[in-house]
DNA sequence: ATAAATTTTTAGTCAAGACTAAAAATATTT
DNA sequence: AAATATTTTTAGTCTTGACTAAAAATTTAT
């Protein structure tokens, strides 16, 4: 059974909306997670579930089945090791990774993603902290949580990111936060959320929205 | 200007095909190249007419333009470097690489290029025997002949290939043909065209067809 | 030079994947 | 439990790139 490129993003989205939120996935959270419109998901719904991908009862959302869920990983896998490739051996930073990456994940040969694979050493993270599937789809589970939830004057490493964005990992860049980086809470601030942080002896402020978007290991 | 797919294809072959017949090509030339049809070709066609990459005159066939030619020599660019990455760097065998190159070609990523063909140290050829164009283009053209043109007794080195698909190279791997790989014309028969080789001091005939296919260099 | 054969183009269809506008179903208020 | 709001689906359209069948132009043969 065969995938196109359309197909596999749409399952690739019902992935991720299914990882956050536990149960079936509405039209809508698809459409937006796509940036397209709910009649095109529902068309498109229909026919992965004639493919057996996903299971679809009509005013009721998606989820995938076993099948859709490892064509998920696979694509997930792709993307990844795509990224720690260009990463690692092109010289692209992080932030410069995602667009190509999206491209990436389509071509299609078992052969390639293995080999890259191993010619990589087996890595079992991408660029952002994520995890990367093997080949059987299975990875494993990083402990982590938001920069957000840690209390003042608690101490963390950072080792992921919530949004994979150019500008996002651009503005990281600038406060040079980066993966395995130290970072401890000096003060919060209950007005507006703001958290005032120290990273490597140097004391700044991050907005609400940047801690929130921030994964750290205690 | 963006280019689909199907655009780049039929550039693609379109800078082949006129490489091979110096004038004009036609519509079904293009239409058997591709596995396509004449009609097909017709509409497709015109929209690169529209697009500037190539001239085309009703009934005439068409030639590429500046422009065309360009983007076409970027794409067997691609291909090549991404021939040359699989082979090197994730152990494929020459006559795996081809199709895996057709999908990789089509990566939009002038970065990406770019880099790999740094990462590979600027290769100058492809696992066939054929020349990598440079960023602008630029290839050497390599001095070659067709083994069938040989006269008995003569001594050459095997540098490229007329025939990249698999089946072919499979061949050539099982009586030891390869880049590099010295070949001395031993006879030739004038009945059906076979020639009689030797290889490290094995003697075997091989048909017309094959000879054909396999480029010298004296 | 006309007839026959070939090549090329046109006209009309089709499938994939997206869109808009409107209808139907479900959820939320009051 | 209606009334209103929201979500989802349907119906119909569009674009890309392909196709078939038929018409038009060009070549080749007689």
């Amino acid at each position: 059974m065969m995938f196109t490129l359309s197909e596999e993003n749409y399952l690739k989205a019902i992935f991720h909306l299914q990882t956050v939120s536990g149960k079936g996935i509405s039209t809508n959270a698809i459409a937006k997670k796509l940036e397209t419109k709910a009649s095109s998901v529902t068309d498109m719904i229909k026919k992965l579930a004639d493919k057996e991908v996903l299971t679809y009862i009509k005013y009721q959302g998606v989820s995938l089945t076993v099948l859709g869920r490892k064509i998920a990983l696979g694509v997930i896998r792709k993307h990844r090791l795509w990224e720690v490739f260009l990463v690692e051996k092109l010289n692209f930073s992080w932030d410069e990774v995602h667009d190509v990456a999206e491209q990436l994940e389509h071509i299609k040969s078992t052969k390639l993603i293995n080999e890259l694979d191993a010619f990589l050493e087996f890595p079992k993270m991408d660029p952002h902290g994520d995890p990367i599937p093997d080949k059987e789809g299975k990875f494993q589970k990083i402990e982590k949580k938001l920069l957000s939830t840690l209390k003042e004057n608690q101490l963390g490493v950072c080792v992921g990111v919530n949004d994979s964005s150019s500008e996002f990992l651009k503005y990281l860049d600038r406060y040079q936060i980066s993966l395995g980086q130290k970072i401890r809470v000096v003060s919060k601030e209950s007005f507006d959320g703001s958290v005032t942080i120290l990273i490597n002896n140097k004391e700044m402020s991050i907005s609400q929205k940047i801690a929130n978007n921030i994964y750290i290991q205690s």
